[in-house]
DNA sequence: CGAGCGCTTGACCGGCGTCAACACCCGTGG
DNA sequence: CCACGGGTGTTGACGCCGGTCAAGCGCTCG
C-alpha cells in the first residue's frame, strides 16, 4: 500500500501558525524568530488504514506528529507471534526515539486512516540547540510517551480478561465524545491485551450483557460506554 | 526506615570529574564551562533495601542516577494490589518524568542496598538552556526509559508462565557476570510478570529440572544461567 | 447471490490460581 | 548448644479461567 496523497501543506511560518494541532502539536510555542530557521519541508500526508508507516529497527530521519486517526506500534517475537505494545492518538508522536536512536523501536501501523504531519529530525535538532521552547515541548511528548507505556502495563495487562477488555475501553474514549469509545479488530485487541480474540470477543459479550457498554455500528468497533465507574472497578 | 547515610559527595567540577559512573550518568560530558554553572549541592546518598525512594504522585525536585543497585517502580491499582512496571539498574535515572511534570508517576523502592547520585532538577533545566550536551544525554536517557518500559511489555508480560519467568532471568544478567542472574521475592516476581508468587515458585523449580538455570545461592536470588538459548526461544 | 472475512458461540481441555501443608533459613532466647 | 518462631520458598490437590478447535452467523463486496 502507498500513500493516498503527499502534499506540501506548511510552506512556511504562515501555514504553520494556523495549524489547527499547534497546541497539540511539537511546535506550540515557536515564534517567528524558530520558524525562520526551518529550512526544510514539513509534510502534510495522509495513509490509509493498514499502511505500515515503518518497520521495526528501520533506520529512520522523520518523526511524526499524529493529527487524526490511530496507530499501533507492534513488536515480533523471536517466535513471530505480534505484540502490540502501544496505540498512538491525536497529539502524540510517532518515532520519538528515533530522535536519539537514529532508527524506530517499533513497527507502526495505522490502525484507521490516518494524517500526519512529518518533521525532519534535522529540524528538531537544530531548533532545540537553540530554542528553550521546542526543548520543553520535546521533554513533555517524551513524558507522556513514557506515561502511556507504563499505563498499558499497569492498566491493560494486569489482572483477569474482563479487567482488561474494561480498561481499554476507557483508555480508548473518544476525546469529544467521553460516551463513546472506538476499539479494533479482535485479533489487535488480544495482541494489546494477551488475549485469544475468542476471549476477548466473549468478554465483550458479557459485558454487554451486564450493561456496562453497548454497540453503536454494526461491526464492533464503535461502543457507547453506560457504567464506567463498574468498568474502572473491575476486577 | 531512613537513609543510612546522607553525605556530600559532589562538592564542585573536581570530584564529578573523578565520578566512576560519569560515563552512563547524566553528566557524562559536560565541560568545565558547564560544572561552574552548578550552584546546588548534588548529594550522595545510599539507600538500604526496601526503603521507598519516593512515593507515587509525589512532588519531586531530584531526579537520581542510580549509582548501584537495583529500584522497582511500583503502582497500585485501584483495588490496592501492587504491580511493577519496570526495574531499573545501574545508569538508569530515578524520577526521569519529575523533569516534565514536577512529580512522580510510580512509587520507586529499593531492591536491593542502593547508591544514588542525587541532583535537584533546577540544575538540569539551567544546564539544559545553555548546554546542548546535557540535552543529548537527557534525550538518551528517555529513550532508554521508554526502550525498556516497552521491553517490559514485550517481553516480561506475553505469552506463558514459562517464557515470562525465562525472560526475566536473561533481563536480569549481571553487567559484570554474564552467566549469572540476580532475581527477586517470588511475590515481587509475580508482580512484574503478572503470576502468582506459586506459579513462580513452579516455573523455577521446573526450568532448574530442565537443565536451564542453576542455583547459586541458598536464598534463591542468584541463579547461573546453564541454556540461554533455550531460555530465550521458550515459547 | 455466493464467496470470504471477521465476529460469535459452543464444547472441551490444560495452565494457572487458590488454598493448604510443609521445608528451609535465620534470629532470638532459653 | 538446642528450642522455638516467623518469614520465605516449595510442593501438592483441586477448581476455574482462558486457550484450543470447530461450527455457524452476519456483513461486505464482487
Amino acid at each position: 500500500m502507498i500513500p493516498v496523497t503527499i502534499r506540501q501543506a506548511w510552506k512556511g511560518t504562515a501555514d504553520c501558525a494556523k495549524c489547527a494541532m499547534r497546541e497539540m502539536a511539537l511546535f506550540a510555542d515557536l515564534n517567528e524568530d524558530d520558524f525562520s530557521q526551518i529550512h526544510t519541508p514539513i509534510d502534510d500526508i495522509s495513509y490509509h488504514a493498514d499502511y505500515r508507516i515503518h518497520a521495526e529497527r528501520q533506520k529512520g530521519e522523520f518523526v511524526m506528529t499524529l493529527r487524526r486517526g490511530m496507530v499501533k506500534l507492534v513488536r515480533t517475537t523471536p517466535d513471530g507471534r505480534e505484540r502490540i505494545v502501544r496505540v498512538l492518538r491525536q497529539g502524540d508522536v510517532i518515532g520519538l526515539e528515533a530522535l536519539a536512536l537514529g532508527q524506530y523501536g517499533s513497527e507502526a501501523v495505522a490502525l484507521t486512516d490516518v494524517m500526519v504531519c512529518r518533521i525532519p529530525i534535522s529540524i528538531i535538532k537544530s531548533l532545540s540547540l537553540n530554542s528553550p521552547r521546542i526543548h520543553t515541548r520535546l521533554t513533555e511528548k517524551w513524558s507522556v510517551a513514557l506515561q502511556n507505556a507504563d499505563d498499558w502495563l499497569a492498566d491493560l495487562n494486569f489482572g483477569s480478561a474482563y479487567r482488561r477488555v474494561a480498561q481499554l475501553f476507557l483508555k480508548m474514549r473518544h476525546f469529544d465524545r467521553n460516551e463513546l469509545s472506538t476499539v479494533f479488530s479482535r485479533e489487535d485487541m488480544g495482541a494489546m491485551l494477551d488475549l485469544k480474540l475468542e476471549t476477548v470477543s466473549r468478554t465483550i459479550s458479557k459485558m454487554v450483557a451486564d450493561g456496562l457498554i453497548r454497540p453503536v455500528d454494526k461491526s464492533g468497533r464503535i461502543y457507547e460506554i453506560i457504567d464506567a465507574n463498574t468498568l474502572n472497578n473491575a476486577i
